[in-house]
RNA sequence: GAUCCGUUAGCUCAGUUGGUUUAGAGCGCUUGCUUGACAGGCAAGAGGUCGGCGGUUCAAAUCCGCCACGGAUCACCA
């Protein structure tokens, strides 16, 4: 076979994906193996690949291939997320582009529009997904939005309404004006913003009564009209919802307005002056205007206090009917226009820049969140709280890094009720129904409502016509939360067999952002539904950033396209370029170079293949005793691999695993023990040493294989006869590791020194390979039996065993053993001094350190006996080198 | 503002209960190599007073305290 010098992906990949799935070799059904399970966090059905999920799903990936390799039932659920705010925005802008608006649609005739797009759009990730070569099974697909979904996020809302913990009612919510729906706080992110904080001016209703004792003698508060409050607000514009101002008693400079009504400015509203120790009293003037409908403190002061509470504004943050002024005008703008109507009106004191932080919307991050009071469903958490932090604390769940344990604790401990309601159209509708004379029953059909309807007003003749089903659907990650049960319809079946088997999952993978959102939550439905942990481990990945550290996003361009990248470097050189940066827990700073790296290696592995292929191999011929030992050394180093691979996996440190078995294949692999057992050119390998070399190549093939599949599949089907069918994937790595002579790899390690001894000199000395050269072993060889290999790889004629060093040579160590390189009139006495001086300084600094060590009575006294004794160990070798060095000097002329 | 995490070679990071020959890796860098696997390669090198100051200890990159810088999460004063 003709193999080309460079691998070439784009011909292997899609090949061998097909003969993957074609054969079923992602499948996974229950039966006697252990399982071995991870669900995939449902990516966006209608987003496409970003390197985010590059990273997330090639860990995935690797650990659910290893464990396949490691003799379990590896399964991997995919499926993807309905994103009922992203989903639906975007389907609004599809059909804004067409001139049609959402609220000229009904609710049937707009799913029917947001369906259409879900099929045109929905699935491109998936197929992404498979390019990055996972191992999905994807037989069993699902959809957030699918029957056996629905039906389970259904039953559980009836379910926990029945077990009261969820309640409806009028809250203080998060409001989104652009989608024009409620969301959760979680959903809110703050952004600093610059901004003014406008001082107004409050007149006292009741002149005449105002009995200023207390002030302050600086600061004025009356004018030609009359006695005035100041109050500090960075919202002027919503004064029209004003049903109170606020001071704090203990604040002295207010005092005197205790009692009083003020009038709200432009608006003339007279309102109550009350006081509260909630007011901050050094924060702008200690006065407070209270704004029950829009602000959460304020809201609280207002059920305090019992204020009315004024909503002024509409749905989609215009000013509504109630405020009276400004109607339908958008809100921002009537920032602008109050604040110069009120200058006009001489009741702006001042305004000042100031920094203060504004909500946004996790999904339209433009819009700026309104709190707004609004009837909405709740889902009482304290009860979830309760179950789901214990398991996580003790380590029954294990977080990877654990200090997202802090992160969790903080939020269980801190947490609020859920707003599960949102008032959109896209997503699982609400099921409470309700009555014709007021009321409501929940209920998973509309059959159950009528029955339950007409036991609650004992009237039999209601039907499902006089039923109105509640207009909202429930929040996204109301049905996520159910991902890991609903996904083997343990919701709708528990007993079933399929989440018995598969059930607690193994790994989740996932980013840190959505610990609160979706992890915590999962682990609370577990404990709810099926009395157990979803996943035993999480592995938290880092956020994939630039290389100059900043976030990837579309505004900034900085995000390469994945599939681009699968294209220029091959699926297994941009998996490997994302493990490589990835270390657990840190964010990755990526850059595209280190893409190159993996394909690169990708290369060698290639190369050292076609150097396999490219001998004769002979039966007659005998093995070389280089070749023997090579093998011998090899399989221990591997054997020695594998476990260190094992250890470093069970902690998920991927990235070290990774770079284990790199090193493994590059530096050892390659550049010892294949040009150890390289035949001269031309020459036929003996087959002993043929086929264990084959033996080796698979070995390490298999190791590579979670990592890089492609090209270890490649590979592997040619490094020998395959049967149809046969394939790396379900291939046990198992018996790699074994026990081992730790004494084989030692003494290797020692012939490479050696040899890179050897090397060294020959480049000081400019001596070509082809010059053989001859090495004296000072009194002894502890390293006789790999002569052979020494002498093949350093380019010796001979080692011989002399009791003293000759002339016109250059002397080197390994460890404590004494060798010289023969170099006859080559030698250069000045350089060499240098060399020792420097050597010899070395030692003499070292050996000071160890000797400043033991010469301290308290270190001997209180060490253990094993650390002295190192240290002993140290002085000895450290003086027989500096005598050695001495003695080389002395032979080069220098008295010492 | 509270809590947590980090600061080790030019870059990205290891360094697992304090002691393993006066700190390791990958990439990058330097120098030398064109005939037989691979220049996307081979070989040999250079490079760090472990953020700063103090403390505990026979012994500190490792433990404690303070400071500086960076990051994360939460909470916010209108």
């Amino acid at each position: 076979m003709e193999l080309a010098s460079k691998y070439n992906p784009a011909e292997v990949e899609g090949k061998w994906y097909e003969y993957w799935e074609n054969n079923k070799l992602f499948h996974s059904k229950p039966d006697g193996r252990e399982p071995f399970t991870i669900v995939i966090p449902p990516p966006n059905v209608t987003g496409v690949l970003h390197m985010g999920h590059m990273l997330n799903n090639t860990i995935q990936d690797i650990l659910v291939r290893r464990a396949r390799m490691m003799g379990k039932n590896a399964l991997w659920v995919p499926g993807t997320d309905h994103a009922s705010i992203a989903t639906e925005a975007k389907v609004v802008a599809r059909l804004a582009a067409q001139g049609i608006r959402k609220n000229e649609l009904t609710r049937d005739e707009f799913m029917k529009h947001a369906w259409e797009w879900k099929e045109e759009h929905g699935g491109i990730i998936l197929k992404q997904l498979r390019r990055l070569g996972c191992s999905c099974d994807w037989d069993r697909t699902a959809f957030t939005m699918d029957e056996i979904r629905s039906e389970s996020v259904i039953k559980v809302f009836c379910d926990l309404y029945n077990k009261g913990l969820i309640y409806r009612g009028v809250r203080m919510v998060n409001w989104d004006p652009k989608a024009k729906t409620a969301l959760s706080d979680e959903e809110v992110i703050y952004k600093e913003e610059h901004s003014k904080l406008y001082y107004l001016r409050y007149y006292i209703a009741d002149q005449d009564e105002v009995t200023p004792t207390g002030i302050d003698g600086e600061v004025l508060h009356k004018d030609s009209i009359g006695w005035y409050a100041v109050v500090a607000t960075t919202r002027p514009e919503t004064i029209m919802g004003d049903t109170a101002m606020c001071i704090n008693p203990n604040d002295s400079k207010n005092r005197w307005l205790s009692g009083h009504k003020v009038i709200v400015p432009l608006v003339g509203r007279e309102i109550p002056v009350i006081e509260d120790d909630y007011v901050d009293i050094e924060f702008g003037t200690g006065c407070l205007k209270v704004t029950p409908a829009h602000d959460v403190n304020d809201y609280m002061l207002g059920e305090k206090y019992n204020l009315p509470s004024i909503d002024i504004f509409n749905d989609d943050g215009s000013i509504s009917e109630a405020a009276g002024m400004y109607v339908g005008q958008d809100r921002f703008a009537v920032r602008k226009q109050i604040a110069i109507d009120l200058d006009n009106a001489g009741l702006l004191e001042k305004m000042e820049d100031y920094t203060n932080k504004v909500g946004y919307s996790e999904r339209n991050s433009d819009t700026a969140i309104e709190p707004k009071l609004s009837m909405q469903w709740f889902l009482k958490m304290q009860h979830f709280a309760d179950m789901a932090l214990p398991p996580v604390m003790n380590d029954e769940l294990k977080f990877y890094p654990p200090k997202y344990k802090n992160t969790y604790r903080n939020w269980l401990e801190n947490i609020k009720d859920w707003c599960v309601s949102r008032q959109l159209w896209w997503g699982h509708r609400i099921p409470a129904y309700y009555l014709p004379g007021g009321g409501y029953v929940v209920a998973e059909t509309i059959e159950k409502a009528v029955e339950k309807a007409r036991a609650r007003n004992h009237d039999a003749t209601i039907t499902a016509a006089d039923l109105r089903q509640d207009e909202d659907v429930l929040d996204t990650w109301f049905s996520s939360w159910l991902w890991p049960i609903s996904l083997f319809d343990g919701i709708n079946n528990p007993d079933n067999e399929e989440i018995k088997y598969y059930y607690s999952t193994n790994d989740l993978v996932t980013g840190p952002d959505i610990i609160f959102f979706w992890v915590a939550r999962m682990i609370m439905a577990g404990y709810e539904y099926r009395g157990d942990m979803p996943f035993r481990n999480v592995y938290f990945t880092g956020i994939v950033r630039d290389k100059l550290g900043r976030k990837m996003s579309k505004s900034l361009g900085n995000s390469p396209d994945p599939i681009g990248l699968i294209e220029k470097y091959g699926a297994d050189g941009v998996r490997m370029g994302l493990m490589l940066s990835a270390p657990a827990g840190n964010d990755i700073p990526f850059d595209e170079a280190i893409c190159e790296q993996g394909r690169n290696f990708n290369n060698k592995i290639w190369n050292a293949f076609r150097l396999t292929q490219s001998w004769t191999v002979s039966a007659d011929a005998e093995q070389p005793e280089s070749s023997r030992l090579a093998v011998e050394w090899f399989d221990a180093l591997l054997a020695k691999s594998a476990a260190e691979i094992d250890d470093l996996m069970s902690k998920y440190r991927i990235s070290e695993a990774l770079m284990t078995v790199y090193k493994l294949f590059w530096d050892e692999f390659a550049s010892w023990y294949l040009e150890i057992i390289k035949p001269v050119y031309g020459q036929p390998i003996d087959s002993r040493t043929y086929n264990s070399t084959l033996d080796l190549f698979e070995k390490l093939l298999l190791l590579l294989h979670p990592f890089m599949p492609f090209i270890t599949e490649e590979l592997w089907q040619n490094v020998r006869e395959r049967k149809n069918g046969e394939s790396i994937m379900n291939q046990s790595i198992l018996e790699i590791a074994h026990p081992y002579d730790g004494k084989v790899i030692a003494d290797f390690e020692a012939c490479k020194a050696l040899v890179t001894e050897v090397r060294s000199i020959r480049k000081q000395k400019n001596i070509p390979m082809r010059d053989a050269l001859t090495v004296e072993a000072i009194c002894t060889n502890p390293l006789k039996h790999l002569n052979s290999i020494m002498k093949k790889m350093a380019g010796l004629d001979n080692i011989e065993v002399v009791n003293a060093k000759s002339d016109g040579t250059a002397p080197f160590m390994v460890g404590t053993a004494e060798f010289a390189v023969r170099l006859g009139g080559l030698i250069d006495v000045d350089a060499e001094l240098a060399k020792l001086d420097a050597e010899l300084a070395h030692l003499e600094g070292f050996l000071k350190g160890v000797m400043a060590k033991l010469g301290n009575q308290n270190f001997v006294a209180h060490a253990p006996a094993a650390v002295v004794e190192l240290e002993r160990k140290k002085q000895s070798d450290a003086e027989q080198k500096i005598a050695a060095v001495k003695e080389n000097m002395k032979r080069l002329g220098r008295n010492c």
